[in-house]
RNA sequence: GGCGGAGUGUCCGAGUGGUUAAAGGAGACCGGCUGUAAACCGGUUGGCUCAGCCUACGUAGGUUCGAAUCCUACCUCCGCCA
């Protein structure tokens, strides 16, 4: 492991040194130290690797974090290679919890990794982005998957901070988690990786990365963490499976109504985080519309942000119904309102009456009674019916 | 292979034969206040043909007037020893 096949010592010029640092504006570290500047002196483009488990579909805005800063090598000449880990997804990557995620069918992750490609181009400039699969090269003969795994020992993956905390705990760490690290590590080796970012929680794996291609008598990769954005709830980590997160491909007026529902206090993040910039000084509410409009428009266009937020003013701020709802075509008359709102809403019958119940459905601004259950059609029938405060539906009655 | 521990509602977690649809908390939802922020206040939170009924405490059986609670088998998970 002490190979060091290209020379980690010696200087950079200063012009590659100033380069470096404009790199790694906004990120939390760059590791080692001076040596993306010594990776510059090359002269050549760099090979910058993102690796994604495609277990989810969507981009969010968490990802944009990273996402922007590969643009940004990109803009400054490199290649950036985009690795989608469908062999990693399929085997089913346990990360985190003790109930073991299902396993995705191979359908399933050719679809996301579709779909997460095309979005990913939305900030990705596609002509300087190599897109690779890991199964290429990790759906291995298992000679060479055991001489991968002689190559690092367990005393280093159990290094990792997380690990031992489990164990304390007494929770469960699958020996495929313990593993992961070499696979990803293996990505790197495999397409001659010079840099590799990710999340700050990615620390670890980024570095073992180095290790794995020290091992294998490779140049060893700079590393580079980006912040983590917080999910709307300004809490935990954005993510799809805590049900806080922003998704790039979401209607406008529901992106910019998410962004205005995060708190005060995450403002200034998601400003650096999401703009590149301080948030401006006039007042959380004007600076978090601006924050919306101006995110909007980055992933739809102006006209839909200025939409947008008409959108939020009339429904949120005026409390009126939007301009576009969505009809609910219904036949009985006389209408049992319960079952009724149960098909339209999507939500239980039990659950309708409860908030009947509690006046948290209204006919045309108007709360209906909790006591009337069942209404004749014509009643019904071209009202807009709202249920608690943001969700509408036209009923109209056909025959 | 041996020994021990555990599986409860969306999640965490109490409950060891009887007002238990199951304490408490989190989350979510409704209402109030408001800037769809936070904080705060009140309410709800299995389903249904809703003053009643049905289904629920890993799975399948059993004991009992009555079980999440006792018994048997099975499944899954965790730890210790080898």
């Amino acid at each position: 492991m002490q190979v060091r096949p290209n020379n980690e010592q010696g200087d950079a010029s200063p012009g590659s040194r100033a380069r470096a640092e404009a790199l790694a504006v906004g990120s939390v570290e760059a590791l080692p130290a001076r040596r993306l500047a010594q990776q510059l002196e090359r002269g050549t483009p760099l090979r910058v690797k993102l690796g994604i488990d495609p277990t989810a579909p969507d981009i969010h805005f968490g990802h944009t974090v990273v996402l922007g800063k590969l643009r940004q090598f990109q803009d400054d000449g490199h290649q950036v290679v985009l690795i989608i880990g469908d062999y990693t997804a399929r085997v089913g990557d346990p990360s985190g919890r003790s109930n073991q995620r299902p396993m995705l069918d191979p359908e399933t992750i050719e679809r996301n990794a579709n779909t997460f490609q095309e979005q990913a181009f939305k900030i990705l400039d596609r002509e300087r982005t190599e897109v690779r699969f890991n199964s290429e090269w990790l759906r291995m003969e298992p000679e060479n998957l055991l001489d991968l795994l002689a190559r690092a020992t367990v005393a280093q993956l159990l290094e990792r901070d997380d690990f031992a905390k489990r164990m304390k705990a007494e929770e469960p760490i699958s020996a495929l988690e313990l593993l992961y690290p070499l696979l990803q590590g293996y990505d790197s080796v495999a397409i001659d990786a010079d840099v590799e970012l990710g999340g700050t929680d990615q620390k670890f794996n980024l570095l073992f990365g180095r290790s794995i291609q020290a091992a294998y008598d490779r140049p060893q990769q700079s590393v580079m963490t980006m912040p983590i954005l917080p999910g709307t709830d300004g809490v935990r980590r954005m993510s799809k499976s805590f049900g806080n997160y922003i998704g790039v491909t979401e209607p406008p007026e529901q992106m910019f109504g998410k962004v205005m529902s995060v708190p005060d206090a995450n403002l200034e993040e998601y400003w650096l985080l999401l703009l590149g910039e301080p948030q401006p000084e006039d007042g959380p509410n004007q600076s978090k519309r601006e924050l919306g409009r101006r995110l909007v428009e980055r992933f739809h266009d102006s006209a839909a942000a200025v939409e947008a937020e008409e959108h939020f003013n009339r429904v949120f701020v005026r409390h009126e119904a939007p301009t576009d709802v969505e009809t609910f075509s219904f036949s009985q008359d006389p209408v049992h309102l319960p079952a009724a709102l149960s098909d339209a809403f999507g939500i239980s019958r039990s659950e309708a009456r409860r908030v009947l119940g509690q006046g948290g459905v209204k006919r045309e601004g108007q709360v209906l009674p909790s006591e009337q259950l069942d209404y004749p059609a014509a009643e019904l029938d071209d009202h807009v019916l709202q249920l608690g405060k943001r969700r509408f539906m036209r009923f109209r009655f056909a025959d």
